[in-house]
DNA sequence: TGATTAAGTTAACGGTGGTAACATTGTTAA
DNA sequence: TTAACAATGTTACCACCGTTAACTTAATCA
């Protein structure tokens, strides 16, 4: 913490982690340049490559600190009941989305992430999914999900939320004031189905 | 088509577009550079400025041919019965962007449309979801969906196919090869519901 | 203490988006 | 027909970028 001044930085991988994260925060990571992070750092810009092989790696770095929060947002909720359990891990996911966009668009960009190019990201990912699968296969155990593949409903919901989520935050959903409203409409649906009342009596899966 | 080989190109924008287009679909927008493009149009870089204010726009362009392809497909879709349409046009959607997945990531990547920048692009968005909207209103005009605002099923469906095809194209969905069954197994989970028929016999909407 | 290694430095390369000032061509009106 | 004008090219340049190479300083450890 006490900058000496000196030659050496001390801690200079965090500081410009920490820098990157709050500029991307508020600007995107177009935002981001090496170089400009080095000269608010105080230091020349090549110092950076002895703590990121890259600039892409320095983005990874910063997506898995995304994936660390969203998972931690995740591992909060309450998961005594079913059903809230699930819609509410939803909003969660979404309401992330919405604190952070510009994370959110890095962390699923696909800018950074053809998966197998950065194994600690896939792995911070991947415990955020986890999160997820874990809940709803909770929820079927109890009983209250059909029984099917948990791959399929974990598919589905994860499809809704970040659908959901990058709809929000690109300004694609219409009522902008009614949103919490409309995810917990919408998260619904994919619980109770959207079939009309005659179309969904019983059991109707051959129709034909 | 007969390039005089003289000062004036004749017909650089459209020249420029395609090829634009051909680059991005197999390399992504990041490989996509002005400067490069000119050479490779035989012609100077300023030249492009000529016809596009600047890179942004170019993407823009681009991603307009995106939602148009993109609507055209979804526009295909037989409508005569309702849940083959919605299935289908689910289908087409997420098809679409395992075609085309840097388009895809171009069109909804959150980098060219922050919404109002671009006209045209907000435009051909529109007329794209437009199609799955009309769906949609025709499925619960002739009575197959729930009575509900067609707003909150359309947000549901968009965010669905969106998620889908999003997670599908970065390999974040793990049956790669049994994607099309996943696929349509999922969205039917959106009209049928996912809870168990102890949960959702009759109408139990209220459960506290 | 002296050698090794970690973590900085400056200098430079090639590439980028973008602008300014100028040149050429096609078009149009006197 | 030609003179003016607008459209569409050109070259020269700017500031910036990611990245590497070669060198320097400081910390660590035998």
């Amino acid at each position: 913490m006490t900058r000496t001044a000196s030659y050496h930085h001390g801690d200079l991988r965090q500081e410009a982690h920490q820098l990157a994260l709050d500029t991307i925060r508020d600007q995107g990571d177009t935002a981001i340049s090496l170089r400009a992070l080095a000269k608010q750092l105080g230091v020349s810009a090549p110092a950076l490559y002895r703590h990121f092989a890259d600039r892409e790696s320095l983005l990874a770095a910063l997506a898995v600190s995304g994936f660390e929060e969203l998972r931690e947002r995740l591992l909060a909720v309450d998961q005594r009941v079913p059903r809230r359990a699930l819609i509410d891990i939803g909003l969660v996911y979404v309401g992330f989305a919405q604190d952070e966009p510009n994370l959110y668009r890095l962390m699923f960009g696909g800018r950074v992430l053809p998966k197998g190019v950065h194994p600690k990201l896939d792995e911070a990912g991947h415990g955020a999914f986890k999160v997820l699968e874990n809940t709803i296969a909770r929820a079927q155990q109890v009983g209250y999900l059909k029984p099917m593949p948990v791959a399929l409903m974990t598919a589905a919901a994860w499809s809704l939320v970040h659908g959901l989520a990058q709809l929000s935050i690109d300004g694609h959903l219409p009522g902008a004031k009614a949103e919490p409203l409309m995810a917990e409409g919408v998260l619904s649906l994919l619980l109770d189905g959207s079939l009309s009342d005659s179309e969904s009596t019983s059991h109707k899966e051959i129709e034909q």
